[in-house]
DNA sequence: TTTAGGG
DNA sequence: CCCTAAA
């Protein structure tokens, strides 16, 4: 029971869950750590309320009531450590993924340092030791966010003393979160005036000007237009290199995004306390003058998101986006309402194209993108199906889906 | 504001 | 992801 079904993955299955659940990839061959992890991943969720997803060979059912969320995977990894074990040679989980290099005299640290923190502390040594490993900013951006789940909006409130008053000037200020450590990260989305930025962990974000020139020509005539862009990107240039070493976890670290990924599976349940380093959004857009709206950061979506957005639309409808967001989604602040829709429907046209030909080409030519389990896409064009049928119910749409639906993967002989 | 679609 | 038309 403890055991997610992940077992008849094969190692190669593994990794391609373990990729798509955290965004990066692992070199870790050892099955158990890797069902581990996975399970982790994908119940750290255990909101998802009515339902976890288990991945059984193809199929994906779905597990009902009971909280049954893995305690025991989670225990276990803490106490992974134990090299007694023939497979020790596996054994580093979130170290350093493909730096097999220091990896034993990690290994010894971990052993020595309390089970508790084990992945933390290693980090660190090690890092002074060799490391000097570029930074990689992508892993750190995507593996940032962290699938606590379940905040209010209760950390709104105290921003104020920080003296910002300019949070006001979108009357819709997105809710400024707290994060964890004392450190506050906050955007303010000032597309009117002001548009000035509070560089608390400077955490702009960096990218192409991109096209402003629809905002810049109307302003052009008083040649304002150039000025602000100017501005922009100075401002832009001096605060974002820092990639955004998000909450004040990165620290000391050069960057190793072994990090950031740690702090996101290791986070014991009972240590889940809304404080926890919000996901917040900031990565997003940041605004300078007029019309500096870079894109927001492109945040891979992570498996277990994937599989919110699934049970979501299964249970509230597709079309449903809002509410959605504000059930299942509540905790992921960036990731809006479109978001969910578009990746909604990217998971419907792979799903329509599942496993196509594929025949001899270099097939996986981009495979970077997380590869989506059969399983979850098996379910999307199931739900996709049956809710073309019967348009949600506003009634029964709570019932609708999850309740007693089975997952019959009609016949779909495929793989 | 939220949806739906096109870009 | 962004943008925009509709609702």
């Amino acid at each position: 029971m403890g055991e997610i079904c992940l077992d008849n993955l094969s190692i190669k299955e593994l990794h391609e869950t373990f990729k798509a659940t955290f965004g990066r990839e692992t070199t870790v061959k050892d099955k158990q750590w890797l069902k581990r992890r996975i399970a982790m991943g994908l119940t750290n969720s255990c909101d998802v309320s009515t339902s976890s997803f288990i991945i059984k060979d193809n199929k994906l059912v779905s597990k009902g009531g009971e909280g049954s969320c893995n305690k025991e995977a989670i225990e276990d990894q803490a106490v992974k450590p134990v090299d007694g074990s023939g497979k020790e040679s596996s054994l580093n989980p979130g170290s350093k993924m493909e730096d097999q290099q220091i990896v034993s005299s990690e290994r010894l640290r971990t052993c020595s340092k309390d089970y508790s923190c084990a992945d933390e502390d290693p980090l660190k040594e090690q890092r002074n030791a060799k490391r000097i490993r570029k930074p990689t900013r992508r892993y750190i951006e995507e593996l940032s966010e962290v699938e606590s789940k379940e905040h209010g909006g209760k950390s709104i409130a105290s921003v104020k003393n920080l003296g910002l008053g300019l949070m006001s000037s979108r009357s819709n200020t997105r809710p400024v979160r707290i994060a964890s450590s004392n450190r506050i990260t906050l955007r303010l989305d000032s597309l009117g005036g002001s548009g000035v930025q509070i560089p608390y962990v400077s955490r702009v974000r960096r990218s192409r000007p991109r096209k402003n020139v629809k905002a810049l020509m109307e302003f052009h005539p008083n040649g304002i237009g150039m000025a602000a862009k100017l501005v922009k990107e100075a401002v832009d240039v001096h605060s974002s290199e820092p990639n955004r070493e998000s909450e004040g976890i990165v620290l000391k670290a050069g960057s190793a995004p072994e990090q950031i990924q740690q702090q996101g599976q290791n986070m014991e349940p009972k240590n889940k306390d809304p404080s926890v380093y919000t996901p917040d959004d900031n990565p997003a857009t940041v605004r300078a003058v007029k019309g500096g709206v870079r894109r927001k950061h492109h945040r891979a979506w992570t498996l277990s998101e994937v599989m919110k957005l699934v049970e979501g639309v299964s249970k509230y409808g597709a079309g449903r986006w809002s509410e959605i967001k504000r059930l299942a989604f509540a905790s992921y602040s960036y990731r809006t309402s479109v978001d969910l829709k578009d990746k909604w429907r990217n998971l419907l046209k792979a799903s329509l194209a599942q496993t196509p030909p594929d025949s001899r080409m270099g097939a996986r030519k981009h495979a970077s993108s997380v590869p989506i389990p059969m399983p979850v896409l098996l379910r999307v064009r199931e739900l996709a199906e049956m809710q073309s049928q019967f348009p949600p119910n506003l009634s029964s749409s709570k019932l609708t889906g999850s309740a007693g639906r089975n997952v019959n993967e009609t016949r779909s002989g495929y793989l």
